[in-house]
DNA sequence: GAAGATACGGAGGCAGCCTCCGCTTAACAA
DNA sequence: TTGTTAAGCGGAGGCTGCCTCCGTATCTTC
């Protein structure tokens, strides 16, 4: 068993966890990112393994199932995106702050192809990960849209879950060509339709000082 | 060899197929349907021919890849969103079509739990089936577009592809609790989006019109 | 250094994937 | 009808990956 803080408050004694596990814990959470990334959900456990170094038996014993590996590698991941959105909420325009904040968030997801079709997989089957992952982010995102809610730039009935399930539905259409910029216009798109229309917003097609909602790309 | 109409034009004799063939592969696909439908992207090949009565390679025969099967099965699931769309072209307000294709397509992906997750793999790995299906609606959703596009009731930047990415991004995250009535929420943001904002939309709530300027990618 | 807890690793059982080929059956010609 | 033959059938078998189990090795603690 790994050691976990306050797991065992009572007067036991604890054993500090042993190196060697620690160590191959690492280094299992090591290769299964990179084989993911590259292998895409389905990849072998036992490649995994042996690129760890560690007989099968080991990571069995750190993470019993398939999901349970996801969840440890991905959360990591998951807190970096999160924090973003921690620093985002200083920013000035909070519709923007948001705006800026899913597009980050599809720069994240193009490194990391095979993860993401993983992290999706785990996400169907309502795993421990979706959990985690969901309800982390929801919460970074969360403040993103109150900030803007309350600051009356935005329409108040949508609610983070809302919002990170669009957004995550959009990009796990990734890997066909052009995706990318795809999803960036769809996200603007999106945003657009999120705001409570200021009155500079609100020009028939025809009038010629449009501001560019949207570059094309192609 | 199942025969194809046109696919031999010069003198050769073409054997009519022989029934039971047509009859497995009619089997297989009843079989398949069911299976993914329950059982999601994963489920045993062996259960499939099993449940449709017939041999293992007798499956393998028709259908050489998992993806093929996705494929057949799937085919005419397509065809029928894809008629949907036709039937909308002519209602009066083109906008409003548009929305309850999408509205449509969020039902008839909620009966189907297990085979949008398939679909989904399927599209993951570039298979044909995605070529296919993805040409197929596009081709269906674009009509709309433009409609409502040439009404100038719609910007006209969002290509078909774009939309229906998003929309079966959306749908990919079903099978939460609430999974539709997210959907259809965010479909209604998103369909705001799209439109071309008329003037009784605008109520002006900032006394500063924020000017939104896109931040390009850093 | 000894004892005991903890972790290691890989053999082995199981399940699903896919191929291959001898047997069966339907289509066609006579 | 009947015979011929291409087309189709099915499942045994080889292979790979999943996961469990347990004898052995290693670490921590005293």
């Amino acid at each position: 068993m790994i050691y976990i803080a306050g797991m065992d408050d009572h007067t036991d004694q604890i054993r500090k966890p042993r190196a060697d596990a620690v160590r191959n814990r690492e280094r299992v959470l090591e290769a299964a990112k990179a084989v993911f990334s590259a292998g895409g959900p389905e990849a072998s456990l036992e490649a995994i393994a042996k690129r760890a170094g560690v007989g099968i038996g080991t990571l069995y014993r750190h993470f019993p199932t398939r999901e349970d590996l996801f969840e440890a590698v991905y959360r990591r991941e998951v807190e970096q995106l999160s924090e973003l959105a921690e620093q985002l909420k200083n920013a000035k325009d909070p519709v923007d702050a948001l705006r800026r904040w899913l597009r980050s968030g599809v720069e994240f997801v193009a490194t990391k192809k095979g993860m993401v079709a993983a992290l999706a997989l785990a996400v169907q089957s309502g795993s421990e990960l979706h959990a985690f992952s969901f309800e982390r982010l929801t919460k970074a995102i969360g403040s993103l849209l109150d900030r803007a809610a309350a600051a009356g730039a935005m329409r108040a009935d949508i609610s983070p879950e809302d919002l990170l399930r669009a957004f995550f539905g959009m990009c796990y259409m990734h890997d066909q060509p052009g995706w990318q910029s795809s999803v960036l216009r769809m996200l603007d798109v999106f945003v657009d339709g999120l705001r409570v229309q200021p009155a500079a917003n609100v020009k028939t097609r025809a009038a010629k000082p449009v501001k560019p909602a949207v570059k094309r790309k192609r």
